[in-house]
DNA sequence: TGAATTGCGCAATCGA
DNA sequence: TCGATTGCGCAATTCA
């Protein structure tokens, strides 16, 4: 994390003293070291490389994303428009020739599912108040 | 986009012959020089810390998307489930004491709406067939 | 022309 | 120990 002043070739963890020649500058720590630095350039590209591939990915899984959640929220629309139609049927027919047979308790028995409604927006509710179920 | 062989330093558009001084070297050059790689510096890192926060922001946005989304689904599946439930009614109802009282005719003209719905999934198909309303 | 962006190499540090 | 990451500076290039 904190690199040296920069510049500086410090390098090689060789001591001067080499155990293969009588040079004053070591030699196998500076043919080793291009060795090094080059492999280790190339890691460092491969891994910028594989950061951009996965910036690029991520650019593509929001768009991807957004266009889901139109669809999602399209798909609610016309969910809600649906069951508003069938709640007017519903009522309109109710109101017309006879009672309605069947009471809230008995809805409540036949509804039985969907035991946790998170939105307050269940069938009942819809049938009474009828708010459109959106909530996104 | 080509960088040089790299470590060369044949950087200063000054010419040599520095129009306030007699030092063969320019040496507004140099003071020149460090002053505008400093900035370089400054802005490369100004740069770079952007890209981070435009990454992370996205990061985020994808979480947030994928959040979203799963709310969605998740509403769509009461919605279909509300929607089965008012049509078991409607149906049974309708099979009950008297014959249903809306024709196909009528039920288009008391729909009207939706003009375009994309999955072929409208209420009378609904009614009729009963294909879950989901998609995603 | 000056700031912003980009490719690249170096060195330190991390992680297995 | 060796590849992977990361901060940083340099220079070329692009942008405004």
């Amino acid at each position: 994390m904190a690199p040296k002043i920069e510049g500086i070739d410090n390098e090689s963890g060789e001591d001067s003293s080499n155990g293969s020649s009588t040079s004053r500058r070591p030699i196998k720590s500076t043919e080793e070291y291009r060795k090094r630095r080059e492999r280790n350039n190339q890691a460092v590209k491969k891994s910028r490389m594989k950061t951009k591939m996965k910036t690029q990915q991520m650019v593509e899984k929001v768009t991807q994303l957004k266009n889901e959640n139109e669809e999602l929220e399209e798909n609610i629309k016309i969910l809600n428009k649906e069951l508003d139609m069938l709640k007017s049927i519903f009522v309109a027919h109710a109101g017309n020739a006879h009672g309605v047979q069947v009471n809230d308790a008995e809805l409540s028995r036949m509804l039985g599912g969907s035991p946790e409604v998170d939105e307050g927006a269940s069938l009942l509710m819809s049938l009474s108040q009828a708010p459109p179920h959106n909530l996104a």
